[in-house]
DNA sequence: GTTGGGATGTACT
DNA sequence: GTACATCCCAACC
């Protein structure tokens, strides 16, 4: 499987965001990897986007990492999960691309395993889930998407995308309902609420 | 040092 | 449908 050159992570982020469904997303598990197709996924478009956290070119410890290169692990927290981005834009456009959901492909016995107790399709149905099921952490904040023990590989491309507005961001005025966010018509692991 | 908020998920009624 | 867990971090003392 051949891993995702710099080229790739280098386009405009929402032609980002459509071209990150389908590929597969390797977490290196020390008994086995796990491996999960992307099947959602939102663009923020940085400093012009009132969703984002990046909004008026805002640069702090936490959305540091935006405004580097691309092809890099954005980890922020929310309450109790943490959501996983892809940086993209180029240096000094802060810019990513959020993970919302996954369709594990190998390695079904470690998702299990850290989301007991969970049926299959809400093991990885939603960005906070997916996180948790794939055991991805703050430790992996400034990551590149090219190294283990996390890595995205090119996975399949034929497939049906569809786009609308993004899901939990109320109040932003015209921005809430841009429509950013991609997802593989009729995959059941797609996130399903609005 | 303290406060408050959030790109969510789960449990409960 | 509502409640709340419990974490990073920004903003302001």
């Amino acid at each position: 499987m051949k891993r995702l050159d710099l080229a790739f992570y280098e386009q405009p982020t929402l032609d980002l965001a459509r071209s990150l469904l389908g590929q597969y997303l390797v977490r290196r598990h020390p008994e086995g990897d796990i491996i999960a197709k992307i099947v959602e996924t939102e663009a923020y478009l940085g400093a012009i986007d009132r969703a984002a956290h990046s909004f008026g070119g805002r640069r702090t410890k936490r959305t540091e990492v935006m405004f580097g290169k691309p092809g890099h692990v954005y980890t922020y927290q929310m309450h109790t999960h943490t959501l996983l981005n892809v940086v993209s834009g180029p240096v000094g456009t802060p810019e990513a691309v959020l993970i919302r959901a996954v369709e594990p492909i190998q390695g079904h016995e470690w998702v299990a395993a850290n989301r007991p107790g969970v049926k299959r399709y809400d093991q990885t149905n939603g960005p906070g889930k997916l996180t948790k099921a794939l055991g991805i952490t703050m430790d992996l904040y400034g990551h590149s998407f090219q190294q283990d023990p996390l890595y995205i590989v090119e996975g399949e491309t034929e497939m049906v995308i569809e786009a609308g507005p993004r899901i939990g961001i109320p109040n932003t005025g015209e921005a809430r309902d841009y429509p950013y966010r991609f997802f593989e018509r009729d995959n059941p692991y797609v996130s399903k609420f609005r």
